[in-house]
DNA sequence: CATAATTATATTGTGCGCAATAGGATTTTG
DNA sequence: CAAAATCCTATTGCGCACAATATAATTATG
């Protein structure tokens, strides 16, 4: 066997284990989201929202790397769970500003109290690692973003 | 603002940072892959492929954490373009035997020696850097596989 | 001020990813 | 050996993810 022929294999590739963890990372968060009736998606753009109240789909989208044709359906379905409500800008009718309904800030409290750190339990490793493990993971992100560019 | 209240920074998130690289790595790989014609799944599926070929259905999605509802599909896509053929086992009727075509086969040259490289050098880090953080990015997949089993 | 260019969101089409289900083929068991 | 249970693949339905396109509002330009 050739000495380059190992950089095909599945296992040693990055793109793989980052690839399959995300896939992971969903089916841990699945049972958890489902009582709130949310998918992950929804969720981090919840978070999104949990930061500052009242942003429009394009600061949503900057901020999680998704674009309307990701942003617009998935918005909906949350305005039909009662999450939040889309109403267009006064001053700009382009714009359509997304805002937490009271059900939708009161899901953050059992996101903090339950959904956290059921997750946090299951990483199971120290804050110091996973701060170093996140930063990494950025870093390889922000590598491909530059070289990649997008949006 | 309360202490706990940083955890549900997306910035925190290690989930957001994996599920961000994964995309970045699609995106990364996309226009490396268009000449061949392939997505990313499609990619890995041939790589398992090409580690050994001939597999079934079953043992393919073993290596990849996929089911039948998304390799059906994709396989057929994939047979389609004319990287592989499907075929019933004789000794049992009920399994599909994947197998490579001589253009599948020719697909891993230019894999090797375009797409590795190249995303190789968008990476950007030294090998054992690399070797590192997969290890790491596994054994957290590892981690949330183990408390929530699948498949 | 009218027209062109730009901006923000929505829509359409294709391909995952996965739960649920269905359909045969094989194996187990009574 | 016949009925039940199991196994493997395919199908259906829903929700992302993203390219391409459309539409309407705003801004820039002649």
């Amino acid at each position: 066997m050739k000495p380059q022929d190992n950089v095909l294999k599945l296992e040693q590739q990055l793109c793989f284990a980052v690839y399959s963890a995300a896939h992971a990372f969903n089916r841990a968060y699945k049972p958890l989201l489902d009582s709130l009736g949310l998918t992950y998606p929804q969720y981090i753009v919840m978070m999104v929202l949990w930061e500052r109240n009242g942003q429009t789909v394009k600061e949503i989208g900057a901020k999680l790397d998704l674009d309307s044709g990701t942003l617009s359906p998935l918005l909906k379905r949350l305005e039909k769970l009662g999450m939040i409500t889309r109403t267009r800008d006064e001053n700009d009718e382009r714009q359509v500003v997304v805002s937490l309904t009271e059900q939708g800030k009161a899901a953050r409290r059992q996101a903090l109290d339950k959904i956290v750190p059921a997750i946090g339990n299951l990483v199971g490793c120290g804050v110091d690692d996973l701060d170093e493990m996140r930063n990494r993971v950025i870093k390889l992100k922000t590598a491909l973003d530059t070289a990649v560019p997008h949006g």
